[in-house]
DNA sequence: GTTTAGCACTCTCTGACGGCGAGTGCTAAC
DNA sequence: GTTAGCACTCGCCGTCAGAGAGTGCTAAAC
């Protein structure tokens, strides 16, 4: 906060930091509380064990590590962790055998959907924590064309493809039922009309000739119209996640407790507040990591979240991520995030 | 075994079995091995606990009960489960709540995975148990319409739409790159040849087709069959299944074992083994149950299934049907599984 | 002034011990 | 066939003591 230009004692030492440094390495390994004689094999410097329990009150004071209790070592805080990703944190290239394993299983991937999935599962397995991917939600869809098929009953299956590739299908329930010259009609007057255009101009199009509905359109183009916009709206709507391996959640001791587990399952289950989340971390450049209650969402108290935006033309397009205990390994995780959104990228570019 | 026709003593006597009765509902109940005094009381007769105590002694030796340790109560094994649903189950109506929330619920559906999908919720909600719903499997699908459509690169989306109104589509890489016109010929070909046909005798005609190159089909033609033949593939490998409520699980103190539950997760995650259970189910009339080990998958050895099989047309389509600790109220159950069986089938008749 | 050794203290973990409660099996009497 | 009585067996729980780990503080050493 107040760093001033006179060389002044500095807020916290060089060393200090180099020791909270091993702390929170050490303690991502083991998962135990780590004490000042272990620090003081671990750290390199030559100092005893005493000396370090010195630097490590200072570091509780100032509030970056913690004690679980009087005589068991110190565990990092949130803050400390924080302290680590942000200063202390040398992220290297992603391990040559992850890299590998990284790009190999990025094949055969078919459609958008699977695509994710298989992405979702890619980060989940090689970093043993849940990954999630968001769906793929571009700005803007060109509206290729619609298909308007009978069905039985009053109902009519609208089928809307986009230029991307991307197929939306949905059944329709109408008030009275259609011919089939009817529907071909009105697809038609939709598809001479509206090919090639953006989609959120199409379905603003859409909604003012709905409303205006005295003007020279018949009764059948109208519900067609509606029809259309229906369908426009289902494809807008798919803001969706994949969340994969949440169970290997289950494998981290400190997330243990059955009930605090089955809530985060059943936070998982719902999206909403996930996506909530990842929402927040669209527009940020670059690797966004939320550690334990940073996020806002008392469920995720214990966990970390770390997470990437991905973009197809420069535009952002979706969020990725792993989610894990607060304990997990930044340095390995953080650049596996980075370059599977770098991939995803790239497939999703085609 | 040996049932005579000499009236003989039977192998277990009917108080006997109403003990055993007595003793399931409490477990069921309670979820704690129950004892004799608890079970003189239950039972309506007016008998002292040692009698009841050589009542057990005798179900024990009958394989039907068992005690966890030399001074807790009984408990039923599986074979007491199995008598239990066998012979002592009075199998009633659904409560009326049960019955409402269930039709209340299985109202707007749009299309039928998401039927499916708020089926698989709709058990597990309401039974508190994991639900799990087979994706109804045709035995015929009628074609109805195939749209190709030129992607960037040699590319080609395949779009293909069934008679009962379902969408199938896939992303195709080609050798060459085809002209719209020419995609646009394919299709009208294969509209019109195919239009209205089973889906299998299409996929035989496409077969023979390729098979003999050397006939009057252009390169044009037989690729199209080609891509046709591949969507077509894609539509009759949708057996898959959707399970809900895996969380529901992890209230029930005997599944606690953390390894135990995530082994039990990561199977339902791959569905491949559940599927393969369920598959066993599909030819089966009316309620089938299987408890504990039944199934033959040791993962499941503390688990029942209750499954039912769902048709259309008296053709079955598929299984659905829940999961949950061998200690479930299957008087409860059962006959929810069947109800919602029967509204599913309905349902997809629409 | 920084570092270190020494020491008392605190806290967890573990295993042993014993009493309590629940329930059984057996025997003998009804 | 049924029941009362009794000894016995376990699991559960609280207590207790000892070991181990690690701290904080103080005083001495560099």
């Amino acid at each position: 906060m107040t760093t001033q230009t006179k060389q002044v004692e500095p807020l916290v030492s060089e060393r200090a930091m180099h020791f909270l440094k091993v702390l929170v390495e050490r303690y991502i390994k083991d998962g135990q509380p780590v004490g000042s004689r272990t620090l003081s094999k671990d750290a390199g410097l030559d100092l005893s064990p005493a000396t370090i329990r010195n630097v490590m009150a200072d570091l509780e004071d100032l509030g970056l590590v913690t004690s679980p209790h009087t005589s068991a070592g110190r565990v990092p805080t949130v803050a400390g962790y924080r302290m680590f990703v942000d200063s202390l944190l040398t992220v290297h290239q992603p391990s040559a055998e992850d890299i590998a394993s990284l790009r190999q299983r990025f094949a055969g991937a078919t459609d958008v959907k699977s695509l994710v999935e298989s992405t979702s599962r890619l980060l989940s397995g090689i970093t043993h924590l849940a990954g999630v991917v968001m769906l793929p939600r571009h700005e803007r869809h060109a509206f290729r064309q619609i298909e308007l098929l009978p069905l039985s009953g009053a109902r009519v299956l609208a089928i809307l493809v986009t230029s991307e590739g991307e197929v939306h299908n949905r059944i329709i329930t109408t008030e009275r039922s259609f011919t089939p010259s009817e529907l071909e009609e009105a697809t038609n007057y939709l598809n001479r009309v509206f090919t090639g255009q953006d989609i959120k101009e199409v379905r603003k199009r859409l909604l003012d000739d709905l409303k205006d509905t005295h003007q020279s359109m018949d009764a059948l183009m109208l519900r067609a119209v509606s029809l259309a916009h229906e369908v426009v709206e289902a494809a807008e709507n798919t803001d969706d996640c994949v969340i994969a391996g949440q169970t290997n959640l289950m494998e981290f001791g400190e997330l243990s407790g059955m009930d605090r587990l089955k809530q985060l399952f059943d936070a998982f289950n719902q999206k909403r507040e996930i996506l909530h989340i990842l929402d927040r971390c669209i527009a940020a450049e670059g690797v966004q990591i939320f550690i334990g209650g940073e996020s806002g969402y008392d469920l995720l108290d214990d966990c970390s979240l770390v997470t990437r935006s991905y973009r197809v033309d420069d535009q952002v397009v979706g969020v990725l991520g792993v989610i894990g205990p607060t304990r997990m390994d930044y340095q390995r995780v953080i650049p596996i995030v980075d370059v599977t959104a770098r991939l995803l990228a790239a497939a999703l570019r085609q």
